[in-house]
RNA sequence: GGCCCCUUGGUCAAGCGGUUAAGACACCGCCCUUUCACGGCGGUAACAGGAGUUCGAUUCUCCUAGGGGUCACCA
């Protein structure tokens, strides 16, 4: 049997879809799990459509989630050129062959002559096809053509009879009626080919065993097929996966800013949970597992489990997972991925430590943490309305005195850190006959002026200090007095 | 609109002729608790509709509806 080999052939947009993310994963994963190559290829033959940089995009964005392969622009390969512009020759050299075997043809007709043939099908209600006008030109006419230069393109001839079946590991076998397809067009003017050429000629100088590819492709799958015979060759195995939806009727757009790697990166999502949940949108392991590393999904992949229908890309799911996954990360790695973060809202100075202890188990996404840790370097303005807890039994006025009793205490108190600072506070409590939440609630709400903070009283002041804490503590115990 | 494909809770989904129709997210309770989280326990919620086939359909077939894809010198 022949070695498997799969491709991932995006066009050079400037950034990457999740959507051809997905489908460069489960390429790379299907590779994998077959001990298969993986290959890279740049379709970049609409040079209109250019976009500076927009390769390295790719490279580093397949590099960063760990998504190798075997054979690329920048890695080389037997294969090569793997950028589909450096290729040209090829192409022709295939075309050629084509028309050689009445596959194809050159067609003269002009942009305006197209534009009318196709307002005139559209009036009639019908679907425009190329009405093949070209194929019939003889041979003198067509070198008269090419004497005087006339630009051309070269179209695929599609038998205008009979019927095509093609077959899709997941969509099964496909029967379309010849007349349906249109004789598209395989070589542009400008001498490059279209992606139904490339993605033919391509696919099969490189070896590719497996097209993996979007839903996009699956209707015009038949024409490729038509080539493959043309051409005398093997048709590959297709594998066509259903679209990423943002909801039931729209598809993931780039404008949205919900669309691409980066923007989620930089929405403070983890790679790796990214790429987890999007291995999930669309394909199910068959079990109740659902937090994977690479490794296992390598191992638990299958096209079996591949869904039909299009997924709908739940933000509150993703959000989930990367929570897991920020929890999964060990004190110095997390310390390390969000240390961006901390240095955002002057966190870096305090104990890391502690304040990984107490934010870790509270995000959701990395974003989350200056606007949660906020009060170490700013304390909001005075409220009184904040020392009133219902369930605590507490307000303003039940807090004062126990404030009081806990400044004179924090005054004696020597090591400000976590277990004794915990201890002396719990011995007040105690002492004073009080329920915890008397003391701890408003003396939280004393140095931090924050009505939610992740961790408590202790925290704040250990990550205070004593020297913040009793300055905070005096300023708030001065503006209850004054507004009593 | 033509052609092709799809259809299980709000979302991702298991199921592949006989099940009390899993699980996860979200949501709602309860517990834990110095706020908020984490964690634990529990709950609400689905086979699009209609005909067949069959002893028996979520599972097979057809029709309808809804959704998606595609109809470029874009990929």
């Amino acid at each position: 049997m022949k070695q498997v080999k799969t491709r991932f052939a995006p066009s050079p947009t400037g950034y990457l879809h999740i959507g051809g993310l997905r489908t460069a994963l489960y390429a790379w994963l299907f590779a994998r799990k077959n001990k298969g190559v993986f290959v890279l290829r740049i379709e970049d033959t609409d040079q209109n459509r250019e976009v500076e940089g927009a390769k390295e995009v790719i490279f580093s964005t397949l590099r960063d989630t760990g998504l190798y392969y075997d054979e690329g622009p920048d890695v080389g390969g037997d294969y090569g050129p793997y950028i589909q512009s450096e290729r040209k020759d090829i192409y022709k050299q295939h075309a050629d062959i084509l028309i050689e075997n009445g596959a194809a043809y050159r067609c003269f007709c002009t942009k305006e002559r197209l534009a009318e043939q196709r307002k005139l099908a559209e009036t009639k209600g019908q679907t425009y096809t190329y009405d093949k006008h070209c194929l019939h030109l003889t041979q003198e006419q067509i070198k008269k053509k090419l004497d005087e230069g006339e630009p051309y393109v070269i179209r695929q001839n599609i038998p205008a009879d009979g019927e095509t079946t093609y077959s899709d590991a997941v969509f099964g076998d496909i029967t379309v009626p010849n007349s349906d397809l249109d004789d598209n067009v395989l070589l542009k003017t400008d001498g490059m080919p279209t992606y139904n050429l490339a993605n033919v000629v391509d696919d099969h100088l490189m070896g590719i065993t497996h097209v993996i590819r979007g839903v996009e492709y699956l209707s015009s799958t038949p024409k490729y097929n038509h080539l493959y015979r043309a051409f005398g060759w093997d048709i590959p195995q297709y594998i066509h996966m259903p679209v990423v939806m943002k909801d039931k009727q729209r598809k993931l757009s780039k404008r949205h800013g919900d669309a691409s790697f980066d923007d989620f990166i930089s929405k403070g999502y983890l790679k790796e949970a990214l790429l987890n949940y999007i291995a999930l949108l669309g394909w199910s392991p068959g079990t109740d597992q659902e937090i994977f590393t690479l490794e296992e999904l390598v191992d638990a992949f299958s096209i079996e489990g591949l869904s039909k229908s299009p997924a709908i890309f739940d933000t509150d799911k993703l959000k989930w997972m990367n929570a897991q996954y920020i929890r999964a990360l060990s004190q110095d790695d997390f310390i390390k991925t969000a240390m961006p973060y901390f240095k955002e809202c002057g966190a870096e100075k305090f104990d890391l430590e502690l304040i990984t202890k107490m934010i870790q188990p509270r995000l959701e996404v990395l974003t989350e943490i200056p606007e949660k840790l906020g009060f170490l370097t700013k304390m909001p303005p005075f409220d009184r309305e904040m020392y009133f807890h219902k369930r605590m039994k507490t307000d303003a006025d039940e807090a004062l005195p126990v404030l009081k009793e806990a400044q004179a205490l924090l005054e004696a108190q020597q090591d400000f850190s976590e277990e004794p600072l915990k201890e002396a506070l719990m011995g007040l409590v105690e002492q004073l006959g009080i329920k915890n939440g008397q003391l701890l609630w408003p003396l939280r709400i004393a140095i931090t002026g924050t009505l939610v903070t992740p961790g408590g009283a202790v925290e704040a002041a250990c990550l205070l200090g004593k020297e913040e804490t009793l300055a905070r503590l005096k300023s708030s115990i001065e503006a209850l007095e004054k507004t009593q």
